[in-house]
DNA sequence: GTCACTAATGGACGATCGTCCATTAAATGT
DNA sequence: ACATTTAATGGACGATCGTCCATTAGTGAC
């Protein structure tokens, strides 16, 4: 009737037909995000997670041990494969000038990898119940260490080549993840009118003023 | 047993000591807005609304006809009172400076009359679930019309003076939303290390380096 | 093939959701 | 004073919520 081969893993063992939980799982968090990303925050409910994935009402509360922890979760993923991709979109030679690698992350960040209609509307949905729901407030910031960190570290590399005060580093770092914020809100509330190219150099030119000579055009 | 006095209302007829629906509706948007703010969207609820307000299940049916526009009532009310807060915060004397009136602008938006944990948390509620609940999608834009011109006007008259390329004025327009709308995100993610102060003079830097010579100190 | 074990199912459960309405209470008109 | 109108109440209603568990089915060991 039926062939019974075995699907194989990359790892070429394990993996069978039927029966993987951390398949599953991986299924849970997908068809969350989705919902969320589909009808929203309020609307998402056990019910309309199991039906989206095809699996049974029980998964949630067996893999994850309730609706809560599944958002979590889900946020935690969220924000994890952001990161990845920002790290991969990031990825330039370890030569590249302080500007390129700072233009590389505002690049990327508004890229339509990162940002599109399904990441930013489960973006600000997570945040918008940060505050009542302390899983998800972890998991709901820009503050990402290495990021910061990174922008840090390029933009001392500019200042301390026209020496200024010490705040300029940190308002540079601070202002252009603030202006980063605040585009994606501009996408959210209109995608249609929201264009890449000019959001890009309007942060350009902020840093632009921020270190003259830099940043040009 | 009790005097019957009628409470007189500024226009001095009508309002007697019971039966007032306008107050009631007022009061059903309070009580609505507060619960977001204390419990979050998720969980608020017609029956909680009801409790903490004080009044019967039965209101919200009969004044909004229902959850979803009594939601869509209170996030008009709060942009509302948002924009009329930030008039009143912004009416410098008519021969004020551009520069004073922008600064009014940035000032107010993060001062503590704007920027609170109640307004905080309430802005980043509705605006997480603007992107599936039409009525509010409305109201939780920063794109209020008034606003943006204040910001374009002042710039346009700060820009001819050192005359550059058109798109000056519309980039320091949509930078220092965008900023702001930044700042409104760092208060919310860490209310004690946010400094109103250090705020303002970021924002305030980003446009002295977008007009040099403007916006010192 | 049998057994032990775990993944997965889907329905039962009480709680709560939002809506609606018959009833009561207050204000107004005559 | 009484009738009319409108505000307000609070419980009934079916639907859906999230949790939990008895049961079934698939898997690996022997």
């Amino acid at each position: 009737m039926e062939s019974f081969d075995k699907m194989k893993d990359p790892k070429g063992r394990k993996r069978s037909s039927k029966r993987d939980p951390e398949a599953n799982k991986q299924l849970l968090i997908k068809a969350t995000l989705d919902t969320i990303a589909d009808i929203g925050v309020t609307d998402t409910s056990v019910s309309r997670i199991c039906e989206r994935s095809g699996l049974s009402r029980g998964m949630i509360h067996l893999h994850f041990g309730g609706k809560d922890n599944l958002l979590t979760a889900a946020a935690q993923h969220f924000s994890a494969q952001y990161y990845a991709e920002m790290d991969r979109l990031t990825d330039l030679g370890s030569d590249a000038s302080p500007e390129d690698r700072v233009m590389a992350v505002i690049e990327a960040d508004l890229s339509e990898a990162l940002l599109n209609p399904r990441s930013t509307k489960i973006w600000h949905a997570f945040r918008g119940i940060a505050s009542s729901h302390a899983g998800i407030a972890r998991y709901s910031s820009t503050q990402d260490q290495k990021l910061v960190e990174t922008l840090r570290l390029a933009f001392k590399e500019i200042a301390q080549e026209n020496k200024r005060d010490s705040n300029l580093v940190e308002d540079a770092t601070a202002g252009t993840l603030a202006l980063l914020e605040g585009m994606w809100v501009n996408y959210l509330t209109d995608m249609q009118g929201f264009s890449r190219r000019r959001s890009v150099d309007l942060v350009r030119r902020f840093l632009c003023g921020l270190f003259p000579g830099k940043f040009k055009l």
